[in-house]
DNA sequence: CGCAACTTGTTGCATTGACAACAATTTCAT
DNA sequence: ATGAAATTGTTGTCAATGCAACAAGTTGCG
């Protein structure tokens, strides 16, 4: 019998829904003050701010799907944010460069995005955070085996 | 300057990265031994398994707009997992009720999501689980300020 | 009563995402 | 070299979601 509110079971509820209620408060805040999805803001922060990086690159660090990575980059290409180039090393690749404005956006973006984490987090000592990054740390979800014995 | 790796951010990029992982096992778990996505199965388990509920009461338990709710619990109607039955008190509303294989269903998925979630705790003794709640707790988003000065 | 305002659920439409199929290119083994 | 296999990105298609508009029912104020 597990202690009363505080099984895994619990506390993963709970951590899900404060996930919730800071992915909201992000997104709802991106949304307002950049016109970014929050999708959207995974991908333009992942773009170097000086050089190129080619599609294949950003799909390693964004969860996506190739085919709604290449529509989403095509989307910041006609506002403007990104260039696509071919890569000129590899002809199958295409690379993605930030333009002025999509730099700019990326900066103004991920301050806002900071500040919201920041304020969220603000009641938590540096000692509170190092354990809390600890406790997190020591979650091991099984990586969801890939055996089917058919 | 923030100690290496300790900022808010940094916590909340991990968190974000666990809950990923988790969700995705979750969800994977779920798909293959149930057939059920991860808003079906939060809808299933705010579905009492004695008595009718509402949809107004579902909308109110889950995250989801009002016609996907409509729209999922149609599709569960047509699994034979649910049926749904107009209020006798208020024509209004409709009242959801598990069928039989609705309610093992519930059950069964339940457990399959208990037992992942508690591996993933696993490495963590009731004394973490106590403190990772109290600090998780402590993370307050701001909730989404509606005010829009106009 | 009687009509306006609210509540509740459904439907039309647009957006976004994943998966499969495909085309173009590169890599690798022979 | 040469053809098979792998990589990379795009496109077709479909499922799921949210918003707006709507229909039906309820409530409340006069």
């Amino acid at each position: 019998m597990e202690l009363a509110g505080c099984g895994p079971i619990t506390v993963w509820r709970r951590m899900l829904e404060k996930h919730a209620d800071l992915v909201d408060t992000l997104e709802a805040k991106l949304r307002a003050d950049h016109g970014l999805t929050a999708t959207e803001f995974d991908v333009l922060i992942n773009i170097p701010s000086t050089t190129t990086i080619r599609h294949r690159e950003l799909l390693h660090q964004i969860v996506l799907s190739r085919s709604a990575l290449s529509r989403l980059l095509g989307r910041l290409e006609t506002r403007g944010l990104v260039t696509q180039t071919s890569d000129s090393t590899d002809q199958r690749g295409v690379c993605v460069e930030l333009t002025p404005d999509g730099l700019r956006l990326k900066r103004e973006s991920a301050r806002t995005n900071a500040d919201i984490v920041r304020t969220a987090f603000a009641g938590l000592t540096e000692e509170n955070l190092s354990v809390l990054l600890d406790l997190v740390d020591q979650i091991q979800p099984s990586p969801a085996e890939p055996n089917e014995p058919r």
